[in-house]
RNA sequence: GGGGGCGUGGUGUAGUGGUCUAACAUGUGGCCCUGUCAAGGCCAAGAUCGCGGGUUCAAAUCCCGUCGCUCCCGCCA
């Protein structure tokens, strides 16, 4: 017998119909009992008529919450029930598997636990709607990116996670133990999306694990996480990028949109607004200035940069001034910026660089990338980098390496500002922290 | 790494020096109820108040340490 959803029981009154889900509720009486049985679709009530069947009575009766079922019976309409106007009347049962009572927590009660709580049992969490949804949220985005990078002719790549050397900064790296000698875990793609450059392939991408051993506590860092990366070749500037990350998410929304605003209204009050483009630009130095006629004062150790303060006022700044969730904050200096990032021509301290804030939450960094080997080893070294390290990467600039620049994003950071979500730890599977390693 | 907050039955909270032999809700177990539907009614079990030390006649409550969680900052996506 072939399976029904609870959505589809409507157009089956009448019928026999097979349903699988997990109890919800059961309302144990002196001669009925009521189960409300949920999948994925929805909620259903099955009816059964104790005396009709007295040992079912009794494995229905010690059932506990949360069992996942299969059941037989017959789909008839019913005025008086409230839930959907239909119910199932019971003929079979099997306890597939077996709620143990009482629970962790009951995921569909009023009331939940902490989060940290919940976390150790996720998957009693994810069985929440809400929580579903918004993976679904995620898978729909990934998507809607890899639709739009194939029809701009990207090329997918799988960079290595296990590193032989300290990419970047070497500061944030997990190291591991490999074989005889010492690995790190990649704490971007940021080198091998470059190579794809020097190789040729023009445009890339990438969705994979990052991983950066920072222990900071706040509600949007993670040690792992996924990493979206794009690189493109034969850009005249960063400007080149911002245009194509702008028209690439607001097809994302869309894409979104569609399929999940009416959850999204539904479970979290967001009305999900396609942003148009293109979207604000301010350069650093113009940000500057938006903050301090905003009266934000920046502590003075944070010349160049912006602290999170800084970037929720600009971002409230831009939302109420250009109605836009999204602002370029562009052209930061190149002492807060890694060595490869290109330097204006014409202003040698300042980088052809981006961050782009959704919401005043930091979601994408991305710029023009050094091309030319002399320049880039150059711009190391400036950067107090002995270069013997980094020699694998300086090497895919030394046979012909086209202008290219690309970003990163952060995936979850992106579905943290969609859904209003208040802390990263919902918007991702499972979580990953300094102190958060299971289950 | 720096700073703040919190830690009470399974879960969420109340109690912030004595009336705490720790309360309420929810969950759990039992009984009752002609079909319930956020079901309802009655009963029961369940907490050495995170842990260790101290102050006091008296500590869940104040102090110190410690562990855990959490928020902010640093760092970033």
């Amino acid at each position: 017998m072939q399976r029904t959803l609870i959505k589809d029981l409507p157009n089956h009154i009448g019928e026999e119909v097979k349903v699988q889900g997990w109890l919800q509720t059961l309302r144990d009486q002196k001669s009925m009992q009521f189960l409300i049985l949920r999948d994925k679709t929805g909620l259903v009530q099955v009816a059964h008529w104790k005396k009709g069947n007295p040992k079912l009575a009794e494995t229905i009766s010690a059932l506990g919450t949360e069992s996942a079922l299969t059941i037989i019976g017959k789909v008839v309409a019913n005025e008086v029930v409230r839930l959907g106007g239909l119910e199932i009347q019971l003929e079979e049962l099997k306890v597939e598997g077996l709620a143990e009572t009482p629970l962790p927590f009951d995921p569909f009660n009023e009331v939940l636990p902490d989060q940290d709580f919940r976390l150790d049992w996720r998957y009693l969490d994810l069985r929440r709607e809400r929580n579903r949804l918004i993976i679904e949220v995620q898978t729909t985005l990934e998507a809607a990116m890899r639709t739009y990078w194939l029809d701009h002719d990207f090329i997918e790549i799988h960079s290595p996670k296990i590193l032989g050397a300290a990419s970047e900064s070497g500061a944030e790296l997990f190291s591991l133990k490999y074989f005889e000698t010492t690995a790190y875990l990649a704490q971007s793609p940021q080198f091998y999306k470059q190579m794809a450059m020097a190789a040729g392939f023009e445009r890339v991408f990438e969705i994979g694990p990052v991983f950066r051993a920072d222990p900071s506590f706040t509600s949007r860092h993670m040690t792992e996480f996924t990493g979206v990366d794009m690189e493109i070749s034969w850009i005249e500037s960063h400007e080149d990028v911002m245009v194509f990350i702008e028209n690439w998410l607001a097809y994302c929304y869309a894409e979104v949109k569609v399929k999940h605003g009416e959850q999204i209204k539904q479970h979290f009050g967001v009305e999900l607004t396609v942003p148009t483009v293109p979207f604000p630009r301010l350069t650093m130095a113009e940000a500057y200035e938006v903050l301090k006629s905003l009266d934000y004062s920046l502590p003075p150790e944070q010349k160049g940069d912006l602290d999170p303060g800084a970037e929720r006022a600009l971002g409230k700044y831009i939302k109420d001034s250009y109605d836009n969730d999204f602002v370029f904050v562009t052209d930061w200096a190149f002492s807060v910026r890694p060595f490869y990032h290109m330097l204006h021509e014409d202003n040698p301290l300042l980088t052809k660089s981006f961050d782009l804030l959704g919401k005043g939450l930091e979601i994408t960094t991305g710029a023009q990338r050094e091309h030319r080997y002399e320049v880039l080893a150059s711009q190391a070294q400036q950067k107090g980098l002995s270069l013997e390290p980094i020699q694998d990467y300086l090497n895919f600039f030394r046979y012909g390496c086209p202008p290219h620049g690309g970003f990163g994003l952060g995936l979850s950071r992106l579905l943290m500002i969609m859904m209003d979500l208040p802390t990263i730890r919902e918007a991702v599977y499972l979580f990953r922290g300094p102190n958060r390693l299971r289950p």
